[in-house]
DNA sequence: ATACAGTCTACCCATGCGGGAGAGTCAAGC
DNA sequence: GCTTGACTCTCCCGCATGGGTAGACTGTAT
């Protein structure tokens, strides 16, 4: 019978670890002292331990060690237990592949750029939701509002609430000079019936949105445009959808293209290359 | 301004995490109202909420991530944080590949044997120690005694405290019928003067040692080697060096070959093959 | 007898939040 | 003006696997 400090060394696991372990039942010293509380070991718990080591080395989880070694699942449920868990570091190997690949993209970018003046890009998953909207033919982007007014009247003929921010969607692959396709959305809260323009609709749920903030007046928006495509070039992905912009703050006063405090959020839909 | 749901809702982060952001400084509000503590934000902070999305994606701690923001650290800082990030990366990408492999295997055992049958293997680094040590050509590994008769004089002789448990190192590469070279050691805790027949020195370092406990008279130890092998094989290393067999216990009538309480550790140096 | 190394329990810490309790606040509908 | 329901606030606990420390014993060697 050994104490705990040899069979540590024995067995070159720490003493707050073998603690740890018969704490939680995975290795019961063959005798605690009554009076001392003093752990007492045999040579022969170095195989239990080892055990568990192994296990552990897996990657399960010191409480599935523990009912793995007192029997109390099956070999179909161990099976089940390591296919997980096979799974699970495929998994993780993959989304490191990407951030591996996030990484190189910024020390690139940090090469040429202050490390703020980037438009910081992310990846999110945007749910279902209902909108009303309109979507028609304007010669530019500014003169969308003639849909917005259309937009804004059905809403308050139906007194149907807002729920979140307006939004346009830019339906032309590619830019153009004149003739823009666009469709102005906003999101309400319950479902009203559509009118004769506009259109009220669950907008698909989209799994891959690279989306990105812009802060400043809208002149300066195809800045944002630009750092998105460059990340979404750079990090491996592509447009598999329109463009939408959110007009999260509008300028003060309607329709005033030079508000420095107007706030945008450009999105697009992407997919892994 | 807005309220925090709503803020949450926009950038599809949690509440939680926003308050967490405030608490350490990452994200404050642009209005904390004095009475009612409600946290205002602003839409513009959306910006900077995504830097931190973006920074968090890379892997960054929330801590790291404050003080890149608050440009705290030069250019080149962040350089290096991003390449020891890479590093870590790579690192645990390869672990895991280790990982995968051996859930791999253990899934190929199950199939044929009961899952805790098998020797359990761990891989672990042995730092240097020093050893007395004799070796000699024995005809079979039980002479190996003849050895320790000289080792134990020896120790007494210069009254050498024992710092571990006394093994065998078996120098042949492979099976033999007789004479065999074995070394056998007892680690000491201090220096003493090697003498004519007993060496005493320190021996190095192994970086991966392949381990597997036995319990059990020393007729069924072979079975102990056998699974060392498989579990080598299986797992992509090979052999790099002579095995060391650690008489854990020894049986409690001295030489008795048939003592079932007997406990061996059996060492390979191995390498990724 | 004394020194020193080993061991005990118990507590706080880390990471990035999630969950919940209990109390207070806001906006809308009547 | 009042009620109701949805928000929000501040604590506090939990996770997984121990690391670190403090304060009190214990065992062993000189």
């Amino acid at each position: 019978m050994i104490r705990i400090g040899d069979f540590s060394k024995l067995s070159h696991v720490t003493v707050k670890a073998l603690r740890l372990y018969d704490e939680m039942g995975l290795l019961k010293p063959v005798l605690v002292d009554t009076f001392t509380s003093y752990r007492y070991y045999e040579f022969s718990q170095l195989t239990r331990l080892y055990r568990i080591l192994a296990l552990k080395d897996l990657g399960l989880s010191l409480e599935e060690i523990g009912s793995v070694l007192e029997n109390e699942v099956s070999v179909e449920h161990l099976r089940g237990m390591l296919a997980l868990r096979q799974a699970e570091i495929r998994q993780r190997m993959r989304e490191d592949e990407v951030r591996l690949e996030r990484v190189a993209n910024w020390l690139e970018h940090l090469k040429e750029e202050r490390p703020m003046s980037v438009h910081a890009v992310v990846l999110k998953t945007v749910e279902s939701f209902k909108v009303a909207s309109m979507r028609g033919i304007v010669p530019q982007p500014p003169d969308q509002n003639i849909l917005w007014d259309e937009v804004i009247a059905f809403m308050e003929r139906h007194k149907a609430r807002m729920a979140g921010a307006p939004f346009a969607i830019y339906h032309d692959p590619d830019f153009r000079e004149k003739d823009w396709d666009i469709e102005v959305c906003q999101p309400v809260v319950e479902a009203v019936p559509s009118s004769d323009k506009v259109k009220v609709y669950d907008l698909p749920r989209v799994e891959k949105m690279a989306c990105v903030v812009h802060h400043g007046p809208f002149a300066t928006l195809p800045t944002a445009y630009d750092s998105l495509a460059a990340w979404i070039d750079q990090n491996g992905y592509r447009i598999v959808g329109p463009a939408r912009e959110i007009n999260l703050r509008l300028p003060d006063t309607m329709g005033d293209q030079n508000d420095p405090n107007t706030v945008n959020e450009v999105q697009f839909p992407v997919e892994k290359a």
